[in-house]
RNA sequence: GGGGGAAUUCCCGAGUGGCCAAAGGGGACAGACUGUAAAUCUGCUGGCACUGCCUUCGGUGGUUCGAAUCCACCUUCCCCCA
């Protein structure tokens, strides 16, 4: 089993580039984790790498999905790991470079996953949500499942709704399928490098700096052609911080510029949110940006000495 | 020059004598997260030796057992008349 190596950190933190530097070095390729560079024509809002920033590094993971299909990370999961078969089949390493933690970690782990979303369960129970309320379907998953109840909140209606749609489904908790695929351990080797600022200030002011830039690459456009395309606004793909937003000013409920500040603020809460999620991955060698002025070097410091 | 209105905790904004460290919203901060994850959900937000005490509602001084709330003056801002 060959060593991957795993770059993650909040969006605008520099992995694009670091990832590619690594790649150089290392004779690697890289394998895309982030939820929303899978989809095609959706390039400059999700800060899709081009030509010019790959730099002859292939990528893999990049415009796998259409816009309008419903992706996973299940599906995540299966298309990187063929990926990552490939490039080791090939000879070459494999670096992960993305900000989308869950699918990360679950590619790592080689999480195995519940049945798929069942329509007809989840019709029944979305139903349920809205005639009952959420007390009462979180009664019933504390019958049907105490485990995952324990750790949910009445009112997070998506993972209880899910839980409840697998055991419904199986016959067996959630929290049982989880479980049998913890003791499976992780599928793959990796060593873990995360990209950050140490001043939080200065990556909030990249991450503002960089949605004006998007803006001046033309995402109205980018946003008005998926439209224009037939995308619907509801899909998971239009879900994408900066394309909610201006597909909302498209549609004249606010302004390009409200919109503008919109999508810096959802941006810089994405980025806290990623933080939460890798600060509890103790594997992780934390790089900080503002004050590493040879990262490549770094990096590969802290993955040999971690050998 | 005359008349009227407003100043509240990081921001917006309730509160018009005790139940107010002060509703609500936003932001910030923190956490969660297993087939929508750039999504979704939660907690927290004056200080402290914290079942209590201290400081806070533009400033100063009053009234009162008691004031963010009432009175006087001052400062700043807004509106109307000139």
């Amino acid at each position: 089993m060959k060593r991957i190596l795993c770059i993650c950190g909040p969006t605008a933190s520099g992995k694009t580039a670091l990832a590619v530097a690594l790649a150089k070095t290392l004779d690697a390729e890289v394998v895309s984790c982030d939820s929303m560079q899978i989809y095609r024509g959706m390039d400059v809002g999700t800060a899709k790498p081009d030509a010019a920033e790959m730099d002859g590094v292939p990528h893999h993971l990049l415009d796998v999905a259409e816009p309008g299909e419903d992706f996973s990370v299940s599906r995540y999961v299966e298309l990187a790991d063929a990926a990552i078969a490939d490039i080791h089949s090939r000879g070459k390493a494999a670096i992960v470079c993305g900000g989308t933690g869950l699918y990360m970690d679950s590619l790592i782990q080689g999480q195995g996953f519940a049945p798929p979303p069942d329509h007809g369960e989840r019709a029944y129970l979305e139903q349920a949500a809205a005639q009952k309320g959420m007390q009462f379907l979180y009664d019933m998953l504390k019958d049907a499942d105490p485990e995952t109840a324990e750790k949910l909140h009445v009112s997070d209606r998506k993972r209880i709704i899910r839980a409840l749609e697998v055991f419904l489904i199986t016959g067996l908790p959630l929290s049982y399928h989880n479980a049998q695929s913890k003791l499976k351990g992780p599928k793959h080797e990796a060593d873990w490098i995360g990209l950050t600022f140490r001043d939080r200030a200065k990556l909030y002011a990249r991450v503002d700096a960089r949605v004006e830039q998007m803006m001046e690459r033309g995402l109205a456009d980018e946003v008005r052609s998926l439209l224009a395309r037939g995308v619907d606004a509801k899909t998971t793909a239009m879900q994408a911080i900066g394309y909610k937003e201006l597909a909302a000013a498209l549609r004249g409920e606010c302004t390009v510029e409200q919109a503008v500040a919109e999508i810096q603020q959802a941006s810089r809460r994405y980025a806290k949110r990623q933080l939460t999620w890798f600060r509890r991955n103790e594997a992780i060698h934390w790089l900080y940006a503002d004050e590493t002025p040879d990262l490549r070097s770094a990096a590969l410091q802290k993955v040999t000495s971690n050998k």
